[in-house]
DNA sequence: GTCTATATCCAGATAGAC
DNA sequence: GTCTATCTGGATATAGAC
Protein backbone atom coordinates (compact mmCIF):
# COMPACT_ATOMS: atom_id res chain seq x y z
CA UNK A 1 0.00 0.00 0.00
CA UNK A 2 2.94 2.11 1.04
CA UNK A 3 4.49 0.99 -2.52
CA UNK A 4 1.47 1.86 -4.71
CA UNK A 5 0.90 5.32 -3.10
CA UNK A 6 4.48 6.47 -3.51
CA UNK A 7 4.32 5.17 -7.09
CA UNK A 8 1.38 7.31 -7.70
CA UNK A 9 3.27 10.10 -6.33
CA UNK A 10 6.08 10.00 -8.65
CA UNK A 11 3.70 9.67 -11.57
CA UNK A 12 1.79 12.52 -10.69
CA UNK A 13 4.67 14.44 -10.54
CA UNK A 14 6.02 13.14 -13.78
CA UNK A 15 2.92 14.13 -15.35
CA UNK A 16 2.65 17.53 -13.92
CA UNK A 17 6.62 18.47 -14.95
CA UNK A 18 5.28 16.86 -18.81
CA UNK A 19 2.40 19.17 -18.69
CA UNK A 20 4.57 22.45 -17.71
CA UNK A 21 7.40 21.64 -19.89
CA UNK A 22 5.03 20.94 -23.28
CA UNK A 23 3.04 24.18 -22.05
CA UNK A 24 6.10 26.67 -21.72
CA UNK A 25 7.32 25.56 -24.81
CA UNK A 26 4.28 26.20 -26.89
CA UNK A 27 3.15 28.98 -25.15
CA UNK A 28 6.41 30.80 -25.44
CA UNK A 29 6.44 29.98 -29.93
CA UNK A 30 2.79 30.29 -30.07
CA UNK A 31 1.23 31.90 -26.93
CA UNK A 32 -1.64 31.61 -24.92
CA UNK A 33 -4.61 32.17 -27.18
CA UNK A 34 -3.26 29.83 -29.97
CA UNK A 35 -2.22 26.90 -28.08
CA UNK A 36 -4.58 24.19 -27.60
CA UNK A 37 -4.57 22.20 -25.19
CA UNK A 38 -4.61 19.20 -27.47
CA UNK A 39 -1.43 20.32 -28.55
CA UNK A 40 -0.19 20.12 -24.69
CA UNK A 41 -1.47 16.56 -24.56
CA UNK A 42 -0.19 15.93 -27.62
CA UNK A 43 3.49 17.26 -26.54
CA UNK A 44 3.41 15.68 -22.79
CA UNK A 45 2.34 12.58 -24.81
CA UNK A 46 -1.28 11.91 -22.95
CA UNK A 47 -4.66 12.69 -23.76
CA UNK A 48 -6.51 15.93 -24.12
CA UNK A 49 -8.59 14.98 -20.92
CA UNK A 50 -5.57 14.27 -18.26
CA UNK A 51 -4.73 17.61 -18.77
CA UNK A 52 -7.56 18.28 -16.73
CA UNK A 53 -6.94 16.46 -14.16
CA UNK A 54 -4.00 18.05 -13.28
CA UNK A 55 -4.86 21.53 -14.02
CA UNK A 56 -8.00 23.28 -13.90
CA UNK A 57 -7.49 24.88 -16.63
CA UNK A 58 -5.40 26.00 -19.79
CA UNK A 59 -5.13 29.58 -18.10
CA UNK A 60 -3.94 28.19 -14.62
CA UNK A 61 -1.00 26.29 -16.31
CA UNK A 62 0.04 29.86 -17.98
CA UNK A 63 -0.53 31.49 -14.50
CA UNK A 64 2.27 28.96 -12.57
CA UNK A 65 4.61 29.00 -15.40
CA UNK A 66 5.09 32.91 -15.18
CA UNK A 67 4.66 32.61 -11.11
CA UNK A 68 7.51 29.83 -11.92
CA UNK A 69 9.40 32.22 -14.37
CA UNK A 70 9.41 35.02 -12.11
CA UNK A 71 10.58 33.03 -8.88
CA UNK A 72 13.72 31.97 -10.39
CA UNK A 73 14.42 34.94 -11.61
CA UNK A 74 13.93 36.50 -8.53
CA UNK A 75 16.28 34.34 -6.48
CA UNK A 76 19.25 34.93 -9.47
CA UNK A 77 18.68 38.20 -8.90
CA UNK A 78 19.16 38.01 -5.50
CA UNK A 79 22.31 35.90 -5.15
CA UNK A 80 23.52 38.20 -7.79
CA UNK A 81 23.53 40.89 -5.62
CA UNK A 82 24.38 39.27 -2.75
CA UNK A 83 27.85 38.33 -4.06
CA UNK A 84 31.00 40.13 -2.47
CA UNK A 85 32.31 41.19 -5.88
CA UNK A 86 32.17 44.94 -7.04
CA UNK A 87 29.54 46.04 -9.12
CA UNK A 88 31.07 46.25 -12.28
CA UNK A 89 31.69 42.63 -12.05
CA UNK A 90 28.42 42.11 -11.26
CA UNK A 91 27.26 43.24 -14.56
CA UNK A 92 29.97 41.34 -16.17
CA UNK A 93 28.62 38.21 -14.74
CA UNK A 94 25.22 38.87 -14.91
CA UNK A 95 25.54 39.81 -19.00
CA UNK A 96 28.18 36.83 -19.28
CA UNK A 97 25.86 34.38 -18.27
CA UNK A 98 22.55 35.82 -19.19
CA UNK A 99 24.45 35.46 -23.31
CA UNK A 100 25.96 31.83 -22.29
CA UNK A 101 22.46 31.15 -20.88
CA UNK A 102 20.80 32.08 -23.94
CA UNK A 103 22.85 30.91 -26.40
CA UNK A 104 23.53 27.55 -24.32
CA UNK A 105 20.12 26.37 -22.79
CA UNK A 106 17.07 26.21 -25.34
CA UNK A 107 15.04 26.16 -22.21
CA UNK A 108 16.31 29.41 -20.80
CA UNK A 109 15.60 31.02 -24.07
CA UNK A 110 12.14 29.60 -24.14
CA UNK A 111 11.55 31.40 -20.73
CA UNK A 112 12.70 34.94 -21.77
CA UNK A 113 10.87 34.50 -24.64
CA UNK A 114 7.41 32.92 -22.82
CA UNK A 115 7.65 35.85 -19.89
CA UNK A 116 8.47 38.64 -23.35
CA UNK A 117 5.08 37.33 -24.41
CA UNK A 118 3.11 37.03 -21.11
CA UNK A 119 4.66 40.52 -20.60
CA UNK A 120 3.44 42.30 -23.45
CA UNK A 121 -0.07 40.81 -24.52
CA UNK A 122 -3.23 41.69 -23.28
CA UNK A 123 -4.64 38.75 -23.57
CA UNK A 124 -2.73 37.23 -20.28
CA UNK A 125 -4.96 35.91 -17.38
CA UNK A 126 -5.23 38.95 -14.90
CA UNK A 127 -3.80 36.53 -11.97
CA UNK A 128 -0.38 36.18 -13.88
CA UNK A 129 -0.39 40.26 -14.69
CA UNK A 130 -0.77 40.61 -10.93
CA UNK A 131 2.29 38.33 -10.24
CA UNK A 132 4.61 40.08 -13.01
CA UNK A 133 3.52 43.70 -11.27
CA UNK A 134 3.88 42.30 -7.86
CA UNK A 135 7.17 40.53 -7.80
CA UNK A 136 8.17 41.17 -11.60
CA UNK A 137 10.17 44.34 -10.97
CA UNK A 138 12.75 42.98 -8.71
CA UNK A 139 14.79 42.30 -11.37
CA UNK A 140 15.11 45.54 -12.53
CA UNK A 141 15.68 46.79 -9.30
CA UNK A 142 18.10 44.97 -8.55
CA UNK A 143 20.79 45.73 -11.96
CA UNK A 144 19.19 49.63 -11.07
CA UNK A 145 20.71 49.74 -7.76
CA UNK A 146 23.97 47.69 -9.08
CA UNK A 147 24.67 50.53 -11.92
CA UNK A 148 23.99 52.78 -8.94
CA UNK A 149 26.83 51.84 -6.85
CA UNK A 150 28.93 51.48 -9.86
CA UNK A 151 27.85 55.19 -10.87
CA UNK A 152 29.17 55.90 -7.26
CA UNK A 153 32.59 53.79 -7.80
CA UNK A 154 33.23 55.27 -11.15
CA UNK A 155 33.29 52.24 -12.83
CA UNK A 156 30.05 52.80 -14.33
CA UNK A 157 28.78 55.72 -16.97
CA UNK A 158 26.88 58.34 -15.80
CA UNK A 159 23.16 58.48 -16.74
CA UNK A 160 19.52 57.74 -15.66
CA UNK A 161 19.69 54.51 -13.34
CA UNK A 162 16.73 53.90 -13.95
CA UNK A 163 16.56 53.88 -18.08
CA UNK A 164 19.79 51.63 -18.14
CA UNK A 165 18.56 49.11 -16.04
CA UNK A 166 15.60 48.92 -18.19
CA UNK A 167 18.14 49.22 -21.33
CA UNK A 168 19.37 45.79 -20.00
CA UNK A 169 16.77 43.63 -19.93
CA UNK A 170 15.18 44.97 -22.95
CA UNK A 171 18.49 43.64 -24.78
CA UNK A 172 18.40 40.71 -23.33
CA UNK A 173 14.34 39.89 -24.24
CA UNK A 174 15.40 41.42 -27.60
CA UNK A 175 18.27 38.85 -28.21
CA UNK A 176 15.78 36.02 -26.96
CA UNK A 177 13.61 36.50 -29.52
CA UNK A 178 15.86 36.85 -32.14
CA UNK A 179 17.40 33.59 -30.68
CA UNK A 180 14.21 32.16 -30.82
CA UNK A 181 13.26 33.40 -34.94
CA UNK A 182 17.01 32.77 -36.24
CA UNK A 183 17.34 29.81 -34.32
CA UNK A 184 20.69 28.36 -35.80
CA UNK A 185 21.49 31.25 -37.49
CA UNK A 186 21.49 33.05 -34.25
CA UNK A 187 24.94 34.69 -33.35
CA UNK A 188 25.53 35.72 -30.00
CA UNK A 189 26.82 38.69 -29.02
CA UNK A 190 30.38 39.09 -27.71
CA UNK A 191 29.36 40.18 -23.92
CA UNK A 192 31.91 43.01 -24.13
CA UNK A 193 30.07 44.52 -26.48
CA UNK A 194 26.54 45.13 -24.66
CA UNK A 195 29.22 45.95 -21.36
CA UNK A 196 30.55 49.37 -23.75
CA UNK A 197 27.05 50.63 -22.79
CA UNK A 198 27.03 50.20 -19.29
CA UNK A 199 31.00 50.15 -17.89
CA UNK A 200 33.52 53.20 -18.14
CA UNK A 201 36.62 52.69 -19.96
CA UNK A 202 38.95 50.30 -18.77
CA UNK A 203 36.80 50.62 -15.81
CA UNK B 1 -23.42 59.38 -61.24
CA UNK B 2 -19.43 59.51 -61.56
CA UNK B 3 -20.04 61.66 -58.23
CA UNK B 4 -21.31 58.18 -56.60
CA UNK B 5 -18.50 56.35 -57.94
CA UNK B 6 -16.24 58.67 -56.40
CA UNK B 7 -17.94 59.01 -53.00
CA UNK B 8 -18.03 54.98 -52.82
CA UNK B 9 -14.43 55.22 -53.68
CA UNK B 10 -13.57 57.33 -50.70
CA UNK B 11 -15.53 55.16 -48.14
CA UNK B 12 -14.41 52.42 -49.13
CA UNK B 13 -10.58 53.84 -48.61
CA UNK B 14 -11.59 54.75 -45.61
CA UNK B 15 -13.07 51.52 -44.11
CA UNK B 16 -9.73 49.79 -45.60
CA UNK B 17 -7.39 51.96 -44.06
CA UNK B 18 -9.93 51.94 -40.75
CA UNK B 19 -9.49 48.11 -40.10
CA UNK B 20 -5.96 47.88 -40.48
CA UNK B 21 -5.39 50.38 -37.82
CA UNK B 22 -7.72 48.58 -35.55
CA UNK B 23 -5.96 45.28 -36.62
CA UNK B 24 -2.75 46.70 -36.01
CA UNK B 25 -3.10 47.93 -32.75
CA UNK B 26 -4.92 44.55 -31.31
CA UNK B 27 -2.84 42.36 -33.04
CA UNK B 28 0.26 44.24 -31.46
CA UNK B 29 -1.03 44.62 -28.02
CA UNK B 30 -2.53 40.51 -28.40
CA UNK B 31 -1.59 38.31 -30.94
CA UNK B 32 -3.36 37.26 -33.41
CA UNK B 33 -5.05 34.24 -32.33
CA UNK B 34 -6.27 36.35 -29.30
CA UNK B 35 -7.86 39.25 -31.46
CA UNK B 36 -11.58 38.53 -32.55
CA UNK B 37 -12.62 40.09 -35.89
CA UNK B 38 -15.82 41.40 -33.47
CA UNK B 39 -12.70 42.98 -31.87
CA UNK B 40 -11.55 44.77 -34.40
CA UNK B 41 -14.89 46.00 -35.98
CA UNK B 42 -15.94 47.56 -32.92
CA UNK B 43 -12.58 49.24 -32.79
CA UNK B 44 -13.20 50.08 -36.49
CA UNK B 45 -16.82 51.30 -35.74
CA UNK B 46 -19.02 49.04 -37.86
CA UNK B 47 -20.42 45.16 -37.86
CA UNK B 48 -18.79 42.33 -37.72
CA UNK B 49 -19.92 41.16 -41.17
CA UNK B 50 -18.55 44.19 -42.98
CA UNK B 51 -15.44 43.40 -42.46
CA UNK B 52 -15.00 40.64 -44.50
CA UNK B 53 -16.61 42.50 -46.97
CA UNK B 54 -13.37 44.12 -47.10
CA UNK B 55 -11.10 41.52 -46.41
CA UNK B 56 -11.67 37.58 -46.87
CA UNK B 57 -10.12 36.14 -43.49
CA UNK B 58 -8.45 37.48 -40.72
CA UNK B 59 -5.31 35.91 -41.70
CA UNK B 60 -5.15 38.17 -44.80
CA UNK B 61 -5.35 41.57 -42.90
CA UNK B 62 -2.52 39.72 -40.82
CA UNK B 63 -0.71 39.56 -43.83
CA UNK B 64 -1.34 43.03 -45.44
CA UNK B 65 -0.17 44.66 -42.19
CA UNK B 66 2.92 42.32 -42.25
CA UNK B 67 3.31 43.28 -45.78
CA UNK B 68 3.46 46.63 -45.94
CA UNK B 69 5.54 46.91 -42.10
CA UNK B 70 8.39 45.63 -44.50
CA UNK B 71 8.02 47.37 -47.26
CA UNK B 72 8.16 50.62 -45.26
CA UNK B 73 11.24 49.79 -43.05
CA UNK B 74 12.98 48.38 -46.11
CA UNK B 75 12.46 51.87 -47.69
CA UNK B 76 13.93 53.74 -45.04
CA UNK B 77 16.88 51.43 -44.91
CA UNK B 78 17.47 52.17 -48.47
CA UNK B 79 16.92 55.85 -47.97
CA UNK B 80 19.15 56.00 -45.69
CA UNK B 81 22.15 53.60 -46.94
CA UNK B 82 22.07 56.26 -50.03
CA UNK B 83 22.77 59.03 -47.75
CA UNK B 84 25.67 60.92 -48.81
CA UNK B 85 27.61 60.76 -44.79
CA UNK B 86 30.04 58.84 -42.96
CA UNK B 87 29.12 54.99 -41.77
CA UNK B 88 29.06 55.99 -38.20
CA UNK B 89 26.58 59.32 -38.85
CA UNK B 90 24.45 56.55 -40.82
CA UNK B 91 24.27 54.81 -37.36
CA UNK B 92 23.94 57.45 -35.39
CA UNK B 93 20.75 58.87 -37.31
CA UNK B 94 19.41 55.41 -37.47
CA UNK B 95 19.85 54.66 -34.25
CA UNK B 96 18.13 58.10 -33.02
CA UNK B 97 15.03 58.17 -35.56
CA UNK B 98 14.23 55.08 -34.06
CA UNK B 99 14.68 55.50 -30.23
CA UNK B 100 12.83 59.09 -31.17
CA UNK B 101 10.20 57.50 -33.34
CA UNK B 102 9.44 54.41 -30.60
CA UNK B 103 9.08 57.19 -28.20
CA UNK B 104 7.15 59.43 -29.54
CA UNK B 105 4.86 57.85 -32.14
CA UNK B 106 2.47 55.29 -30.97
CA UNK B 107 2.02 53.94 -33.90
CA UNK B 108 5.45 53.15 -34.72
CA UNK B 109 5.97 51.79 -31.64
CA UNK B 110 3.12 49.13 -32.40
CA UNK B 111 4.21 48.50 -35.86
CA UNK B 112 7.58 47.37 -34.32
CA UNK B 113 5.60 45.33 -31.71
CA UNK B 114 3.36 43.95 -34.49
CA UNK B 115 6.54 42.62 -36.65
CA UNK B 116 8.04 40.98 -33.26
CA UNK B 117 5.07 39.11 -32.54
CA UNK B 118 4.61 38.21 -36.34
CA UNK B 119 8.59 36.99 -36.89
CA UNK B 120 8.43 34.93 -33.18
CA UNK B 121 4.77 33.02 -33.46
CA UNK B 122 4.41 29.88 -35.06
CA UNK B 123 0.92 30.45 -35.56
CA UNK B 124 1.63 33.21 -38.10
CA UNK B 125 0.24 32.71 -41.33
CA UNK B 126 2.37 30.80 -44.34
CA UNK B 127 2.13 33.76 -46.45
CA UNK B 128 3.17 36.26 -43.97
CA UNK B 129 6.15 33.90 -42.82
CA UNK B 130 7.25 33.62 -46.64
CA UNK B 131 6.82 37.73 -46.84
CA UNK B 132 9.21 38.07 -43.74
CA UNK B 133 11.90 35.48 -44.74
CA UNK B 134 11.96 36.92 -48.42
CA UNK B 135 11.99 40.48 -47.82
CA UNK B 136 12.57 40.54 -43.96
CA UNK B 137 16.30 40.70 -44.32
CA UNK B 138 17.18 43.98 -46.01
CA UNK B 139 17.08 45.77 -42.67
CA UNK B 140 19.57 43.65 -41.42
CA UNK B 141 22.01 43.05 -43.98
CA UNK B 142 21.61 47.12 -44.77
CA UNK B 143 22.93 47.52 -41.19
CA UNK B 144 25.41 45.10 -41.43
CA UNK B 145 26.59 46.62 -44.63
CA UNK B 146 26.88 50.32 -42.66
CA UNK B 147 28.95 48.52 -40.10
CA UNK B 148 31.45 47.11 -42.43
CA UNK B 149 31.99 50.26 -43.91
CA UNK B 150 32.52 51.71 -40.90
CA UNK B 151 34.64 49.02 -39.71
CA UNK B 152 36.86 49.71 -42.90
CA UNK B 153 37.35 53.65 -42.19
CA UNK B 154 38.05 52.71 -38.32
CA UNK B 155 35.15 54.58 -37.09
CA UNK B 156 32.84 51.51 -36.17
CA UNK B 157 34.25 49.13 -33.38
CA UNK B 158 35.79 45.93 -34.34
CA UNK B 159 33.86 42.32 -34.21
CA UNK B 160 31.67 39.55 -36.14
CA UNK B 161 29.27 42.43 -38.46
CA UNK B 162 26.42 40.27 -38.44
CA UNK B 163 26.67 39.79 -34.77
CA UNK B 164 26.84 43.81 -34.50
CA UNK B 165 23.88 44.45 -37.05
CA UNK B 166 21.61 41.48 -34.93
CA UNK B 167 22.86 43.45 -31.63
CA UNK B 168 21.46 46.49 -33.16
CA UNK B 169 17.86 45.18 -34.28
CA UNK B 170 17.07 43.15 -31.41
CA UNK B 171 18.10 46.33 -29.16
CA UNK B 172 15.27 48.14 -30.79
CA UNK B 173 12.85 44.94 -31.30
CA UNK B 174 13.54 44.74 -26.73
CA UNK B 175 12.58 48.39 -26.46
CA UNK B 176 9.87 48.16 -28.35
CA UNK B 177 8.45 45.67 -26.09
CA UNK B 178 9.42 47.20 -23.18
CA UNK B 179 7.37 50.83 -24.74
CA UNK B 180 4.20 48.72 -25.28
CA UNK B 181 4.54 47.21 -21.05
CA UNK B 182 5.36 49.85 -19.41
CA UNK B 183 3.20 52.65 -21.45
CA UNK B 184 4.03 55.99 -19.78
CA UNK B 185 6.41 54.93 -17.32
CA UNK B 186 9.36 53.87 -20.51
CA UNK B 187 12.05 55.55 -20.38
CA UNK B 188 13.99 56.45 -23.76
CA UNK B 189 17.70 55.74 -23.25
CA UNK B 190 20.05 57.91 -24.63
CA UNK B 191 21.03 57.42 -28.60
CA UNK B 192 24.66 58.20 -27.23
CA UNK B 193 24.53 55.09 -24.30
CA UNK B 194 23.38 52.41 -27.44
CA UNK B 195 26.42 53.87 -30.00
CA UNK B 196 28.89 53.28 -27.29
CA UNK B 197 28.37 49.48 -28.62
CA UNK B 198 29.19 50.87 -32.00
CA UNK B 199 31.26 53.39 -32.31
CA UNK B 200 34.79 53.68 -31.51
CA UNK B 201 35.51 56.68 -28.68
CA UNK B 202 35.82 60.27 -30.23
CA UNK B 203 35.16 58.24 -33.84
C1' DG C 1 -22.13 49.74 -48.53
C1' DT C 2 -23.97 48.15 -44.33
C1' DC C 3 -26.36 45.61 -41.14
C1' DT C 4 -28.58 41.48 -38.56
C1' DA C 5 -29.19 36.74 -38.31
C1' DT C 6 -27.30 32.39 -38.69
C1' DA C 7 -24.73 28.21 -40.24
C1' DT C 8 -20.74 25.83 -39.08
C1' DC C 9 -16.91 24.54 -36.91
C1' DC C 10 -13.66 24.03 -33.40
C1' DA C 11 -11.64 24.32 -28.86
C1' DG C 12 -12.25 24.26 -23.73
C1' DA C 13 -13.91 21.67 -20.37
C1' DT C 14 -16.69 17.64 -18.23
C1' DA C 15 -18.54 12.80 -17.43
C1' DG C 16 -18.04 8.38 -16.77
C1' DA C 17 -16.02 3.86 -18.08
C1' DC C 18 -11.85 1.15 -17.37
C1' DG D 1 -4.43 7.45 -13.17
C1' DT D 2 -5.98 7.38 -17.81
C1' DC D 3 -8.79 7.22 -21.60
C1' DT D 4 -12.87 8.09 -24.97
C1' DA D 5 -17.01 10.33 -25.75
C1' DT D 6 -19.48 14.33 -25.33
C1' DC D 7 -21.50 18.79 -23.88
C1' DT D 8 -21.24 23.53 -24.62
C1' DG D 9 -19.82 28.06 -25.74
C1' DG D 10 -17.93 31.04 -28.69
C1' DA D 11 -15.62 32.62 -32.93
C1' DT D 12 -15.15 32.59 -38.08
C1' DA D 13 -17.35 33.27 -41.93
C1' DT D 14 -21.70 33.49 -44.88
C1' DA D 15 -26.51 34.80 -46.43
C1' DG D 16 -29.69 37.80 -47.33
C1' DA D 17 -32.42 41.97 -46.16
C1' DC D 18 -32.14 47.05 -46.35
Amino acid sequence: MGRSVESNRRIRSERHQAILAASLDLFASRGLAATKVADIAEAAAISPGLVYHYFSSKGDIFVLLVDRAISRLNEAAAELEALAISPADKLRLALGGLLKNLEESEDAARTHLFMAQAAVSEATPEAARVVMTTRGRLPYDTIERIIRAGQDAGTVQTGDAGAMAQLFWSTIKGLALHRAVDGENYRSPEPAVLLRMFLVEGD
